[in-house]
DNA sequence: CCTTTACCTCAATATAACTTGAGGTTTTAA
DNA sequence: TTAAAACCTCAAGTTATATTGAGGTAAAGG
């Protein structure tokens, strides 16, 4: 069964993602593999959700360590069930949920607010430093408010 | 009128930035200032504003980069007035709008998802590598799609 | 007048998320 | 069997967005 061990050029084609990028998110402790006698790496074929998880993750805007730590809650003694994916799954979603409410707070303020005097600082939603969500974009993303 | 010419040290305070990251916008092309006779960065005030925008642009997702292009169209041999600024706004909320219809496609995805077979890649909409609009929170976010 | 802020420049450091390259080994396929 | 393709490690480079520090000058207040 070829399907029981994925080597890391297979995984990489698959997931459409480069070897030294499987070699990146393993150093950091985000997918696994174990050694052929060669050294070399192998899977098991769930690293693909891993890794599918990890980019829906990002274009939701989570940082690589917060997926690690999420995935902190996954299993490691065996594969993850669905269930497992869907714990996950309900957190991402309810920071999507602020993130886009955030987002139409942003937009609903940007019209009346660019060009009026407010956008001078201070008082204006737009411009407002205590908006903790505001880091959308640039940098790691806070989702969790810990 | 102390109005009329801002210290660098002021304009910081007043727009809640740090000093060196009015050196680095300026050195970014992003605001502007001449010196006086001791080589001291002076301002006018509406150097404010063009920080606000920054940084409302910056939570909208837009690259420094992006927003130096943007305030390429306003006028530089005169303060910019209510309707330039608002030509800016009506761009950058078109992409707001974009960036939120494609955060709520990625939500609704999300739970359907993650938890069924689609998520081992491919033909599930939340890894989808054609999706353009999928770089939101890490590196620069591409708006246009030039 | 003189001390304390405030400023100046330029180089280096920081972080996230990767990519690239050098130098060497293992697999695979003709 | 042997050449090409795939792998390995480890270090350095890349981009965006700043921040920090060193070494020196200018301005402001008592």
């Amino acid at each position: 069964m070829q399907d029981a061990h994925l080597s890391v050029g297979r995984v990489a084609k698959r997931a459409g993602v480069n070897v030294s990028t499987l070699h990146f998110y393993e150093a950091k402790g985000l997918i696994r593999s174990w050694r052929n006698t060669g050294n070399q790496r192998r899977y098991k074929p769930d690293v693909l959700r891993r890794i599918s998880v990890i980019k829906a993750a990002q274009k939701m805007g989570v940082s690589l360590e917060e997926i690690k730590q999420a995935f902190a809650s996954l299993p490691n003694n065996r594969t993850p069930t669905t269930q497992d994916w869907q714990v996950l799954a309900s957190q991402w979603q309810q920071a999507l949920t602020m993130r886009i409410s955030y987002m139409k707070r942003l937009k609903d303020s940007l019209t009346g607010c660019i060009g009026c005097g407010c956008l001078s600082m201070n008082s204006c939603p737009l411009y407002n430093p205590e908006d903790t969500l505001g880091d959308i974009g640039s940098g790691p993303v806070i989702l969790d408010k810990k």
